[in-house]
DNA sequence: AAAAATTTCCCACAATTTCCCACAATTTCC
DNA sequence: GGAAATTGTGGGAAATTGTGGGAAATTTTT
């Protein structure tokens, strides 16, 4: 089953709208029921996964212990900045202010697939991100995917 | 199972359709359902995977470890650049526009097989890179190929 | 309970993409 | 070497997709 791939740069509109790509929404499985949970993301961004991928995520820290002290710490953070949102009728999100606050977003997205996830960056962050890198993209691809 | 071979100068029109070379697509079996993803080559190219040997490498994308930094780096940027596109009823695949800026494509591309992949380039920027390469053929083979 | 603000649902427009057809160049076959 | 088939190039029409906004419904505040 193929993941999300690809980028699109989109505006937000003025009621904080954002348009997930028709590439991307075909990717769905029915069971995500066009609902995604939108998160805070690592670097950045904000993430949105498909209800059904989130559950599996949701699973793996119900493992935690909660009489672990990090666990916990991991555990709050994580879930308080989840939010369920649907997809309107025309393949839109609206996005909770504090996503769109950690994130930066302003007029313009960039939204990008990555496989099990989306992800809705500011442009010029993503550029930041892309430029405080150490590696270049074919140094990555050596260091990750072994020589 | 023989990999895709040879070389051609295709024009690129103005929709951005560019043909896939008849022999070419003779390779492909019939699980890429003539359909290709296409994606940020390494050297500044695209490259062209059947979908069938896409999903391969996907899943080794999927095994990397998403709460690794430079794993989630390279996964995004993998993903970011791939599109899935099918062939049209003469043989054509439409590039998206952040690959033909980024393999720096205008009125003419270079097709050329590489066993497993199709690869795309700008004519000039070929010449280039080998140009730019310090090992020539020869010694580049007994390098590679040992001696 | 009424007013204000927010959210949801629906519709309209513009841009893009997809689909289909026609023609020219090349290759294949006899 | 010439005719037929295949292959590459281009463009118009139709369908889809992204963008924005109005009105109804809901929630929040006063």
């Amino acid at each position: 089953m193929p993941g999300f791939k690809g980028q699109a740069t989109y505006s937000v509109d003025p009621k904080g709208r954002i348009a997930i790509p028709s590439r991307m929404r075909a990717c769905m499985s029915l069971e995500a029921q066009n609902t995604f949970v939108t998160t805070r993301g690592f670097e950045q961004c904000v993430f949105a996964y498909p209800l059904d991928e989130w559950l599996k995520i949701e699973d793996q820290i119900a493992s935690l212990n909660p009489y672990d002290r990090k666990h916990r710490a991991f555990k709050r953070q994580f879930m308080m900045w989840a939010e369920e949102v649907a997809l309107d009728s025309k393949g839109r999100i609206a996005l909770q202010r504090p996503l769109i606050e950690y994130a930066g977003i302003e007029k313009k997205t960039l939204v990008l697939g990555s496989q099990r996830h989306i992800e809705i960056w500011h442009p010029e962050r993503f550029d930041e991100y892309l430029n405080a890198e150490e590696s270049d993209y074919e140094t990555l691809a050596a260091e990750v995917m072994g020589i």
